[in-house]
DNA sequence: CTTTTTTAGAACACAGTGTTCATTAATGAA
DNA sequence: TTCATTAATGAACACTGTGTTCTAAAAAAG
């Protein structure tokens, strides 16, 4: 399974260079950096850095990457362990935020204001790709809806960020699960109006509720049930 | 009233610059110009810039002030045309739309994805300030809110500014009025939750019809009536 | 017309980028 | 351990772009 016949120092100067990065990010501001400042931080030689990496751009998507693929590693074993029906209903959003909160260092100087909007760019894409295809399978059979698909998909992702990025630069002040409340409240709404489904009191009232279970989860719980995660 | 005493050589260098700095935005992105694309454009010697702005960020910044005094004035004209009765109401989101199909070339430029992130940076701060007093002034008597004025306030601004720049980015495909009629849709309830009362149907739907001036604009109506627009 | 202010243009030092290459060191396989 | 292979080093280099300075010329104001 594991192809291991990488040379032990690729992965050591990979490693120290992107702790250089995340260190530096948070310290003075991804834009300010320079190539030197990673190079003296890491300490490792210029013609190392450009044998690795084109630019600092790369070496940032490189970190990017990273993480993404403990959060998807993460997400698979969840994944596993509900199809054993040992574990509750593994939602994505929550799951996000509780690897945020987990691996909030990385994420600050990842998704953080101080971090390259490059980033943000990408997680947007990726974000986006993700949502769509499950969004417009599910009003498929509904009638139109008044907001344009693309646009509700477009909103929901820009929301997920904007709280992301905003618990990241507070200092996460409330739990996970309580982000995840509030990502529902402030947005449930627009969804099932994207369904093209009347929003009835009760199911209103349920979605500030502490996770129900309800119709208002099959949005969130597409992202478990449909594959949506990559490499799936 | 007006100060015209400044010398005629200074409006216009200044204007071939901004001009100069626009263009090659839609062109290239902000990011990829350096000051000499710019004095090749505008025609303007290198010291000249440099007698006016400290650098790339600066001249950037007085677009964007620009765009925004223009914008003020057309405010402050509805305003004072609303006073007399003959107007029918202002909504503050809807006119934004509208002086962004107005002047979409200015906006595409200076909040487009091809500008510079640093512009999003300030008008988010800008309309955040905006959004907070009156939104607080608002729910301080109503029982304590499901979730954080600041987030909702966040929430709310980035939301705009994302159906703002989807706008843009995708050249108009629809009008002001529609677009304002998405911005309710897909935000009015988180609104109503933040104000600490129940969404009912009636009102629900009357989200979605045309704009209706029931209390669903009480947020709306906030921008004209409270004088939350800077210089008033 | 005279004074004041702005602009032009070239020269300059400086900071940062990305490349090259000969040398040294670490690695992993035999 | 030996040894061929691969990676890291570090200094030198050309190059691009920034921001400053200075003198001469042009334009505006009075």
């Amino acid at each position: 399974m594991k192809e291991k016949k990488e040379d032990r120092r690729i992965g050591r100067t990979r490693r120290l260079m992107h702790e250089a990065l995340m260190a530096l990010i948070v310290e003075k501001g991804y834009e300010a950096i320079t190539v030197q400042d990673i190079l003296d931080r890491a300490d490792v030689g210029r013609s190392t850095f450009y044998a690795h990496y084109r630019d600092k751009d790369e070496l940032l998507l490189s970190c990017f990457e990273h993480l993404r693929t403990l959060f998807e590693q993460q997400q698979q074993a969840l994944f596993a362990a509900r199809r054993t029906g040992k574990d509750p209903e593994v939602h994505f959003i929550l799951e996000l935020f509780r690897h945020t909160r987990q691996h909030h260092k990385l994420y600050k100087a990842i998704a953080g204001k101080q971090s390259g909007e490059m980033i943000l760019k990408y997680l947007h894409r990726d974000l986006y790709t993700m949502l769509i295809g499950p969004l417009t399978e599910l009003i498929r059979n509904k009638k139109s809806p008044p907001v344009p698909i693309e646009i509700t998909t477009h909103h929901l992702v820009s929301s997920l960020l904007s709280l992301m990025t905003w618990w990241l630069d507070n200092n996460m002040p409330y739990s996970a699960e309580k982000m995840d409340e509030i990502f529902r409240i402030l947005t449930a709404p627009a969804i099932e109006t994207a369904f093209g489904r009347k929003v009835e009191k009760k199911e209103y009232e349920s979605i500030a509720g502490e996770h129900p279970s309800g119709s208002v989860n099959a949005f969130y719980s597409l992202f478990v049930d449909s594959g949506c995660c990559p490499d799936n």
